[in-house]
DNA sequence: AAGCACTTGTACCTAATTGTACAAAATCCG
DNA sequence: CGGATTTTGTACAATTAGGTACAAGTGCTT
């Protein structure tokens, strides 16, 4: 992997092509082309060759990519060859949804806790997990280490809490209250918005 | 509202401002300017002069914009100046979520049923809704005439009933399934795969 | 072993997107 | 009332992203 800087459009590409690759090898496919990847995931098969090749040289002429190897490399690339704790901040349903979610554990992520300023919540049982107080939110991020957090608070709560994750040292926000926060250029967020996917669908229709 | 072919990219951004505009109605603003906005999304105030003026001129010099105004423009862009029904499918964690979710209605959505396959589930009350039995789900959806669905079943069953959707006449997808989609062209896709958010962060940590 | 089919990685070209800068319009303020 | 200030919409420039095409490597078939 050269250090040149890459363009985030690619780095936002990878984990679908990652996806991809681990539902085809999960078949038992043991190679693959850009050509069929790119079918998969719908996009030109010379984008694929292009966006991997900024990384190294993994596919071989005549043949393709091998799938475990690309995974290997592609999982090394996203820094997803490890496991990366998670709190969950926001106990209602879709906190719930999250911290049930069986899905984190293969694509590298692992839930470590989840947070609720509601002392109704606190305590209570969620999956393996006991709803905590926010007010502790901050030395128990800090404790573990955490850098990374999903955000499932009301969007009038969500810029405060973000203020204090970003205080308690998270790095990266994935975040589900329908409004746009303001962090740190240190700090990176992704927001899943559904009214908002949607309304990007219904001009079309 | 030309005609002229308006890129995608544009699109998606009206839902963040249309947000972000509404968000200072709720707090009594009247008025804004391009600088203003732009630092609440983090896009650059020309960046949204130029998206915005692609529908026409809704500022005036020297004052900005009137946000009611500007709302009410890009509802009417958007498609959002109405109510779209819309099912969900798979009656999971997620699904509950987006059944029981009350952020819908004040963006232009509406949910009007929930399917899933498993007969323990059938019947299930959910929200104000009863949990109906896919095999009547394409007739259901023809008979409602629903355009939109979200889906939120397991990866495995994800490509089959989006082929069901398709042919019930559903013509934009929400996939909470983390599997990418093949639709004919005229059917809109949008994928909300948190691992995939996820991994597009970590590569920056 | 030679020819054929397949496929990568990249050089080059084109299209799309974003940034810069400013004329013109509107408001503000003393 | 007039100059200073604000802000839009857009022309133009710069940058970024994507498409095309092909040399060269690989494996398969006969």
């Amino acid at each position: 992997m050269n250090a040149r800087k890459i363009p985030d459009i690619i780095i936002g590409r990878l984990p679908v092509y990652l996806r991809a690759l681990q539902h085809m090898a999960d078949m038992g496919l043991k190679t693959t082309s850009s050509q069929e990847l790119g079918e998969r995931v719908g996009i030109s098969a010379a984008q694929i060759r292009k966006d991997i090749s900024q990384f190294g040289e993994f596919g071989k002429q005549g043949t393709g990519y091998s799938i475990e190897y690309l995974i290997d490399k592609l999982r090394e690339i996203l820094k997803v060859d490890r496991f990366w704790d998670m709190v969950v901040v926001g106990a209602g349903d879709m906190g719930h949804a999250l911290a049930n979610y069986q899905g984190f554990t293969e694509r590298g992520f692992n839930v470590v806790a989840i947070f609720d300023n509601d002392k109704a919540k606190v305590g209570q049982s969620i999956s393996k997990f006991q709803v905590e107080d926010t007010e502790v939110m901050i030395e128990r991020i800090q404790a573990l280490g955490v850098k990374i957090a999903m955000l499932t608070v009301p969007a009038s709560a969500a810029q405060a809490v973000t203020d204090q994750l970003v205080e308690a040292g998270i790095r990266a926000i994935l975040n589900y209250a329908p409004i746009s926060l303001n962090v740190p250029g240190n700090v990176k967020v992704q927001h899943i918005d559904p009214s908002t996917h949607l309304q990007r669908m219904t001009y079309y229709l």
